[in-house]
DNA sequence: AAGCGCAATATTTTCGAAAATAATATGGAT
DNA sequence: ATCCATATTATTTTCGAAAATATTGCGCTT
């Protein structure tokens, strides 16, 4: 893997684990020596992570942790929402046996995947973002438009960073395996409205949580 | 203006203008001595490039210009539609006088701004190309969602590229401006199904056109 | 004490060359 | 002649330092 691959893993990780807060300031030094590599490679990675929005950038002045806000994360879940029940709608419409046994599959593996305790006080469980992303690609997966999904892709990413507001405070998250069920329950046996509802109602349940839980000081 | 900032526009530039054709390999000595600056700033840019679609990565071997297909298009411009009518249906129930004024302007600017004659075998209209892209921004610009707003944004710069199909046929490009009357007509009249309808099929109209007068060549 | 200009410092951005990797050419075996 | 291994070349990626730009601290005036 290349150093500038390296660096982005390293950084975003940093970021969606909270060890870099919302706001905080980039050094270009620091960062080099948190990744252990010289200038280039670290700032080819704060672009990709810019382009993503977890990251901004101010010409001459460097780069930021993006910030956090309410208004923010409530563009970011009504847009999913209506992205992602577009595709969904039409994953269900075009959809094979794969794409069931896709859904399937990644919905048995964070039913079993554990969640790690929340004996750090930074806890970010990467493997169950990392499968929980995976449930809800295989969803809309079949969909039929490249870009839409490039940009859910991007929408899952700056939420993900969202997630950093809840993971700080003791009881780590609801459980929301259940509505994973439901909706792919529904999906399944192509009930379109249902399943639509069901992701949407996830969706809302996770921001309106995630809100109510936040640690003032990471919102701007 | 930053180096890198340079860069972005002098490839922009010739991506958009032909002179980098779709495929074409962009070797960095190459661009460098387009750029007339060493390869850091170049880099830069081309990750900015890559993030908007113009150009794609691929590790340890370079970039190259994005290819075109009919396919593509198509995804293309029917998320367009999708994104971009939404966007302007909001609008239009939440635009103020100012909105509309935005939109007078635009529109009346890109009528009275008469088209370049393609005596240029290359031929790219930048004026042209900037204000048309002002005015489709007028339109959605009161959506209140930011998210929204930058995807659509991304998605016009790539269908730019797209229009590079045409540009290089002899008659430029069909006469729009009367589809663009209508939407803006209609969007200030807060008729909002007949500016999503016009809106829709300014943009079928426009992908229809490039595909019957593409060099197939230029095609993927 | 508050505001201003200027020097000192910190940081970002850019450079030119070195290292790492991929593409191409060369030569020998079958 | 064709195929494979190896050497050569071309290209990308990374480095460490220099240049450009922003920030901070200090003495001065009002």
């Amino acid at each position: 893997m290349s150093r500038s691959e390296q660096a982005w893993q390293i950084m975003r990780d940093a970021i969606l684990s909270g060890r870099l807060g919302p706001g905080t300031a980039l050094k270009t030094s620091d960062l080099q020596d948190l990744c252990g590599m010289s200038v280039s490679p670290v700032r080819e990675a704060l672009a990709r992570l810019v382009a993503t929005g977890l990251v901004t950038a101010e010409h001459n002045r460097g780069y930021h942790v993006a910030s956090l806000s309410a208004d923010d994360l409530n563009d970011l879940v009504a847009t999913r929402i209506r992205e992602e029940s577009w595709a969904l709608q039409r994953s269900i419409e075009l959809g094979d046996e794969m794409w069931e046994a896709r859904i399937i599959s990644s919905l048995h593996i964070i039913q079993r995947l554990p969640r790690e305790k929340p004996t750090d006080p930074i806890l970010y469980d990467r493997q169950w973002e990392l499968r929980h992303a995976d449930f809800h690609q295989a969803l809309i997966s079949e969909c039929g438009s490249k870009v839409t999904l490039a940009f859910c892709h991007t929408l899952r990413d700056q939420n993900d960073h969202y997630r950093r507001l809840s993971l700080t405070v003791e009881n780590g998250r609801r459980n929301a395996g259940e509505e994973h069920n439901d909706i792919a329950q529904a999906a399944i046996n192509r009930d379109a409205k249902k399943a639509v509802d069901a992701l949407a109602q996830h969706y809302n349940e996770t921001a309106r949580y995630l809100l109510e839980t936040a640690n003032e000081g990471l919102l701007r």
